[in-house]
DNA sequence: CCAATAGTGTCTCTCAGACAGTATAAG
DNA sequence: CTTATACTGTCTGAGAGACACTATTGG
């Protein structure tokens, strides 16, 4: 972990975010080396000139490293880099946000990590807080015009589920009647197969789920579409 | 300019716009030394570890340093990073978007740099075709939903000269009232000062602009604003 | 007077959102 | 039957956008 005089050293540190309890938690370990030993941090590491083969592949390779999983959705945050952030010197920390579905997370575990409220955080290495408080602010953000909280859900979900995860993460109802029409749903006339809404966001599979009620159609996310118009 | 076996290097670019005759165009240069000799490429160069105090610092330097100018708007777009991208090896570019008033720009030229129409681009070195597609794009989308295109104009505007801005990026026209209501501008409610709008978008002067007409009330942005709804 | 651009009030028509109604399951 | 949740049609009020009207300068 040699320190080069002329240019900085790179990392790839990524902001994991599901959420629980109606809580968005991200992941974090307690470090166990120099430098800031013992203090909780991201999920990060450095780039493999030999085997990844682009930024990306860097920080899923970290992520499966080092949590077991593979995220349902990996897009960069931001680049942070200074003089300051690290006191080995001039360094760049090249920052992911990451989402997934809580589901996967009880299966699993996450090894030595464990999920804390983003808003209430204890004390982070680094510039890690700045990192979160980032990725909490983009996602919060890009939630709110867009399709983003479909991936916190499992790759199939009714459209009841979908609503709670909008709502838990702006705090307010919405009538369902006002939800499906934002999202241009009309359930009933979707071919039981593929069909897909006007906008082109949401996959109808043929697949019910039951309980003592109406069973609810399961739908699958198309791809990250934004609105027109944002939600809250 | 040694690579390092363990280590990608870094470097930062600049995507530098302006609005010129209704087209959106980027500054390049031809380079003139290898690799990719005489090929046209954006304005970018290395980290200085010992005088930079944060990325952006880096790219305000390397912009003043080789077009000299100090962009109206400068902001992080993404970071490339891949062993392709440069024959040399592994490396990783931090790369910007940086808006300049054309005004500016006739004053003093731009040193070696040349603007070319974004969407009738020649051949450009690495991936910067990449970079300025992907810059295009963001300002493109950003600038929907938001008070972006206020930076490609002087400090002070007319609102007449703010329309004609969005009418360019957007080819498509809309009505005085229309514009002005979507702003949720009433300019004879303003007082002479330093009155701001409801939703803190523009700054009203006390300066107006002449001609042989009605003199129009100039204004300042307050600061980046985003709509609820997008323009377009 | 006219020309030219700045700024605003009005009217219409669409669409968001509340609400109440129907549909389908289990017990 | 009741209960519980899924889904949809209707009605109302707010707001976007077209258009025409007034305001203020120079010639």
């Amino acid at each position: 972990m040699k320190q080069s005089y002329t240019t900085p050293d790179v990392s790839v540190d990524i902001v994991l975010l599901t959420l629980d309890e109606g809580l968005l938690k991200v992941a974090l370990h307690q470090r166990d080396r120099a430098p800031a030993k013992h203090s909780l941090a991201l999920p990060g590491g450095y780039v493999h000139v030999g085997e990844d083969a682009s930024l990306e592949a860097t920080a899923k390779r970290v992520l499966l490293e080092k949590t077991g999983f593979a995220p349902r959705y990996l897009e960069q945050l931001r680049t942070f880099g200074g003089p300051a952030r690290d006191p080995r010197g001039w360094s760049v920390a090249v920052s992911h946000v990451a989402l997934i579905p809580h589901a996967e997370l009880s299966a699993a575990g996450a090894g030595v990590f464990q999920f804390y409220d983003v808003d209430d955080l204890p004390e982070l290495a680094f510039d890690h807080a700045e990192q979160v408080e980032e990725a909490v602010q983009r996602v919060r953000n890009k939630a709110s015009y867009s399709t983003l909280p479909c991936w916190l859900l499992p790759e199939s979900f009714t459209l009841t589920q979908l609503q709670t995860i909008y709502e838990q993460i702006f705090g307010e109802a919405v009538s369902r009647g006002t939800f499906r029409s934002r999202l241009g749903i009309k359930v009933a006339e979707l071919q039981p197969g593929d069909a897909a809404d006007e906008a082109d966001i949401l996959i109808a599979t043929d697949e019910f789920q039951g309980g003592n009620q109406r069973p609810a159609r399961l739908f699958k996310v198309n791809r990250l579409s934004l609105f027109k118009r944002a939600f809250w």
